[in-house]
DNA sequence: TATTGTTATACTCTATAACTATA
DNA sequence: TATAGTTATAGAGTATAACAATA
């Protein structure tokens, strides 16, 4: 026996599994995903409120039902990130008086100048995790990605 | 005002999200997941337990701890998914008599069989799902979600 | 009757501390 | 003392049922 090497190393293989896109992608996510975590802390933010901040950002006066489901999050779990949000004065909830049922979300300047911020972080972390990646991939992958979401069967939530 | 459309659409915009490659892949990896969820249903098998067969059948005898590694999840939750799978007798938990402290999981021979089912069912739904994306456009994405990974920081667990 | 926001609740996934038995 | 497997537990994230106010 010649050399076996470091004695402790795992050696495990993934074969089987990496012959699934979704296998792979998982990983790159999980990687992404923790990077993006990292990125929002120091702005007191989660995914799911930067996401909530941007897309009320982008949608001025959309109602709470049309921001879950432009987050593809159900109604109840909202409240409680608009509840945070408003509490820290980045969003506010306004009574619209043709409909006494639904708020009108809107950014405060304060909001909009943390999504601010917190977009810029986001985009230099972004191009730091591509470096990598050659142009041409990134607008393949991106292309790859608007497909798959386009072959999913029930895609009318 | 000419004509308004349907009047109930939401109408809503996440051109800020957009911007970022790991929104899109979050999307695009939620319909992945969904797609294996359903596909892996008939099987009784969840995307872990999959993985975790699928990552004992390539590498036979291997530790809970090194399978908890490589399927990057901590090991107190890996040890409620081999009681499942060893109740219903798709894996056996072997004593090693060089190390009394550790197990070297095997497959059964119905383990393999489901396996070998399970991998059949995933690949013709993973190609229903990448149907519409081009070749290259795979292999390009592939690469990018290699480089991506290679790109953490901490990627030593 | 239907919808908006809300409360309560439950289930899954994930993460950590601490124990036992072995080494 | 260190490690493998385990237990208990806690925290996210996510999902459903049911209610009050309003349409």
């Amino acid at each position: 026996m010649p050399d076996k090497g470091p004695e402790k190393g795992p050696r495990i293989t993934d074969a089987t599994l990496r012959q699934f896109t979704g296998y792979s992608m998982k990983r790159a996510f999980i990687t992404i995903q923790a990077d993006v975590a990292r990125t929002l802390d120091p702005f007191g933010l989660r995914m799911i409120t930067f996401s909530a901040l941007a897309m009320v950002g982008d949608n001025p006066g959309l109602s709470q039902s049309q921001l879950a489901a432009g987050l593809a999050i159900e109604r109840p779990n909202l409240v409680v990130i608009i509840d945070e949000l408003e509490r820290r004065d980045l969003i506010t909830r306004d009574r619209v008086p043709t409909d006494r049922r639904t708020y009108a979300l809107q950014l405060t300047d304060e909001g909009a100048q943390l999504l601010s911020q917190a977009t810029e972080a986001l985009l230099a972390h972004e191009e730091r995790i591509m470096k990598d990646v050659a142009g041409d991939d990134e607008a393949a992958m991106l292309r790859a990605f608007k497909h798959i979401e386009e072959s999913a069967p029930g895609r009318d939530r």
